[in-house]
DNA sequence: ACCGCCGGGACAGCCCGTTAGT
DNA sequence: ACTAACGGGCTGTCCCGGCGGT
């Protein structure tokens, strides 16, 4: 299928031109004739692919949560006693959260002052139900593993975490100088949270 | 002092028209057309004013904030033993956080997905700053009043607040059916976290 | 090939609105709605073809010179005896300059007053050094036809030739009422300055 | 008469910030705006002083005109053996045309493309008739002193000065890199013509 | 007379998306 | 699958008029 091959790399073409250039020079001030000239495609060519630059963005979103949803899977496949317990996974999570990879971070942000678009509501709400899901999953897995007390609420405790997660990918964006709650803090705290009281 | 006067009033009636208009479409699918008819002021008056429609934007955040600080100093102000603790005013802010005036988030939201711009960054550290600086105040009365350990970290503690109250209005925007971590549930958990351990 | 055709039309439509509305008001008072409104285009159309008014303009000075050049050609390939000299070349050429075809002095004129802007400045260079070369080929031409004397530098003369040319372009633009000067004059001076003197 | 004089000064610093933004940024490019700032001006006053931006302008032309003249006045006044002839003084002029002082050739070069507008035209053809007139004077003054015959007709030779300096200006704008016909070539030429044939 | 602020409306150019065509 | 023509909305800039104060 010569077709279908030559249709995956001008997607994939497609999303690396826009990420590099979210990258460069954030989303509101991207236009779709910076993402032609970078991917040297004509605009007819990038509708066809996608309906709107929205969509495209979506795009961005939905390839980070599959791409978190495999770690994930790899991580719980991986069975044997080093398992580490699902802290490890959180704590680097989050902090990929606060730092450099923020293309997710700026589309997201961007995305979230257009929910008013349908489309664009929908492919959040769509990462917002999966990142609790995932965070659940996470803890539920912790728990069988006997490293999260069975006391705790994973629905509630799930949904925190998104929460503050959320607080962190926004602060992102600021400029901020001297923080005292890091990223790092954050591990701490929740590691506090789940820890079992021994 | 006429001058003086028109000029409030027209600030004013620029400031209502815009924010009743973010409530009505939200912020991106509002052009200056809109405000125009609206305020029924013409394109060169506005920007007598402003220099953007984002400025127009910063200004509700700004107002906003204002409003919030003044609340705080009157509270405090009030002195007598019928000061409920710091808790109720924190308690009533997340609250709005949450829901009804979402004109605030809105904006917000919006303006930071154009942290790029260097006028709008400004703003919203401002922003940021200010609220972090707010919650510390509130801690820190609490502590002097006694009604919160002096062992609690404000500092660290008033930038989690701030963090998860940057989440909340995040989630905001998510037209979330069932959430289980609402604002009161949070307005518990921070009481949890502050209670002295009598 | 139906494409290649209708965009051969739409440019010509858009010279032609463009020529007739200048030659109605002038270049200056010309707006971008008029010539929307004269060649039935939108606002989106005539900007696919050209980046900025300005470069609409530039259109009808290299349309001029290739007219003009190619004038030249078919009359130095026209051989037999009776070629009058290349005389009568730059009468003619010199007599539309100073009257009726006033569309590419407006412009000329137009333009130098923006020649500021990269883009104008390339195309009045351009434009310029392209008269020279065309002022020059007509003198050796004539030198080498024996009806202009070897001795006459041909390169400065064609360099004062266009000098003066672009005089009388500009002085088209004032109402002078008597002016003792004028392009037949001018015709005048040229023949006395290469005429052989037998 | 203090009034009288702030009032002077107040015109003087407007003159001083146009031509210093002129030689700057170009005419075209130039908005109200940059002159404010730069004069500290408000928008009122200057509007008090003139109907609009275009005769700012006109005031450069005219006051180098009138600087001109006052030249040739005082050169003309200035009687004695060693009056080297006109020859001089328009030499002296014609160099600045085509170099450095090139606020004037900006500004008049700026008009030109307004000529529709009356007041603009007006401007310019008086600064027009003056200069052929300037041009006459010094030709009969060199004719009454014996270095120009009186076989020269001055109408049309006044002219023709005027008429290449036009172009000197106009090429000024140019940024020809070997251009084989300098004002100082002009000025040969120029002599040749007017010189007595002794 | 002089000056400053308020306000109006026109304009250029940008940018997204659609549609006709290859 | 891909290209190019085209439409039209939107923003911010800019020049200028007019009222009010000094």
């Amino acid at each position: 299928m010569k077709q279908e091959e030559r249709r995956e790399q001008t997607i994939r073409l497609l999303l690396e031109a826009t990420k590099s250039l979210v990258r460069e020079k954030g989303c509101s001030s991207l236009t779709l004739k910076d993402i032609m000239e970078r991917s040297e495609l004509s605009k007819g060519a990038i509708f066809h692919y996608v309906k709107s630059k929205d969509e495209l963005f979506a795009w961005v979103l939905l390839e980070r949560l599959e791409e978190t949803n495999n770690r994930f899977m790899s991580e719980v496949g991986r069975k044997g006693g080093e398992f580490e317990g699902p802290m490890g996974s959180i704590a680097g999570s989050l902090n990929s959260l606060e730092e450099s990879d923020d293309v997710t971070n700026k589309v997201f942000v961007y995305l979230l002052g257009k929910e008013e678009e349908p489309a664009v509501a929908e492919a959040l709400n769509q990462f917002y139900e999966r990142s609790v899901q995932l965070s659940r999953s996470w803890i539920t897995a912790g728990q069988q593993r006997g490293v999260i007390p069975a006391a705790i609420d994973a629905d509630r405790t799930a949904e925190l975490f998104v929460l503050i997660s959320l607080g962190l990918r926004v602060r992102s964006s600021f400029s901020i100088v001297n923080s005292q709650f890091t990223a790092a803090q954050f591990v701490q705290l929740i590691t506090g949270m789940l820890k079992p009281t021994t």
